[in-house]
DNA sequence: CTTAAAACTAGGGGAAACCCCGAATTATTA
DNA sequence: TAATAATTCGGGGTTTCCCCTAGTTTTAAG
């Protein structure tokens, strides 16, 4: 017997799962959340083996809850439920610690399937879930290859005045933050220009920000 | 004997209305479509009561299916059934016929009540909607002056200044490119800093990506 | 239709950014 | 160890940017 919560702010989704999984003898569902808090409240007074999670709940959201779920019940095993086949969602919930990862638009023998197989201590994902991962690790790669051909080396130092010159603080201005002279600030704004192969400030700011370099 | 069909294109929302509806003697479902065309093909070989239709839907959207069908089969009743307590949504569906809009976290009660009262002709809203529409009668000005006060109208010739800064020409070769004076575009570059509320060129562009104003 | 608001145009003056040069000390790496 | 890169600074000059004012035209609102 698999014992189960539901965790979604939609009412409707909720009874529907419900009233699917009712029909399996092998699973029983123990309780319903539709938020994130009531999660964590409810898992201080019962057990569970596996949480149906959707990504996007009130007050603590998906990726959050399974931070502290994974934390506090290592035994408990997350699906994540989403409507959304978004990398982002995918990735963060995985490295929570949330063991699948399906849509809404899944079956009703396909969740089933999934229920088991990460109650079992295994991944499941969807098909495009599958392909976004996939995908995202392609991107990934191909961005750090561009990123090291282009930009091969943005040191410590000029990495801290290019954020300040996103953020809008003058030459002098970071020249002050930093306790350097004006003309040092000067100096790694140029070598900036050089190796980013921009023209101005106004380069400086889109190149950065197209290419994630402030992480 | 009412009868039914739920257009979504979330298998697993599917299935768990179809459980629901199942346990009320009254209701049939006759059919299931999971995007706006399936709803039209399915319509051709079958006769219904009440159509359960969400608003965001592949192929053809909920609107423009509901437009469709309110023309094709003036019997049919149209229950929207959404995500989202959008005002565009709502109003739209409902300008093109649909007799009534709840979201999905509505329970199993609400929604019976719901399709019974959209079959007997008369309309149905859930309480958050009625609120969202009643807000959108009211505030429909105050909203718009709220935007254009965080978010000022960049006028045309702006905007494409803008594009050309970001885009890292300076400002004699913008001059150039519009045949205007160089004074010129240095007074649109000043109104842009007011209105966008950026101290200097690296701001203008920063905000101007974070914000995807050049679409 | 009248009037106010916004858009588009432009100039003067000063501040900031940009560029080219050189140069010293410290880290890193080959 | 020796070469390379990073970090630090300065002089001096050109270009660009930014602020203020201000006229004309277009648009929106009363």
């Amino acid at each position: 017997m698999i014992r189960l919560a539901i965790a979604d702010d939609h009412t409707m989704f909720v009874d529907g799962i419900e009233s699917i999984l009712q029909e399996e003898s092998d699973l029983q569902v123990m309780g319903r959340c539709f938020d994130g808090q009531e999660v964590i409240d409810f898992l201080k007074d019962h057990t569970i083996d596996v949480l149906l999670l959707d990504v996007n709940l009130p007050k603590l959201n998906g990726i959050e809850v399974c931070e502290k779920v994974v934390a506090t019940y290592p035994n408990i095993k997350i699906l994540a439920i989403s409507m959304f086949n978004e990398e982002s969602y995918v990735t963060e919930i995985l490295n929570k610690g949330a063991l699948g990862y399906i849509l809404k638009n899944t079956g009703r023998k396909e969740l089933v399937k999934a229920i088991h197989t990460v109650h079992g201590g295994q991944s499941y994902f969807s098909k495009e879930v599958t392909q976004t991962i996939m995908k995202g690790l392609m991107k990934q790669r191909l961005h750090q290859e561009q990123k090291a051909k282009f930009f091969p080396k943005i040191s410590k130092r000029e990495k801290q005045v290019l954020r300040l010159i996103i953020e809008e603080h003058t030459t002098q201005e970071i020249a002050d933050k930093l306790f350097i002279s004006l003309k040092t600030v000067e100096s790694h704004r140029s070598s900036l220009l050089g190796k980013m192969n921009a023209r101005n400030t106004a380069g400086l700011v889109r190149i950065a920000l197209e290419n994630n370099m402030l992480d």
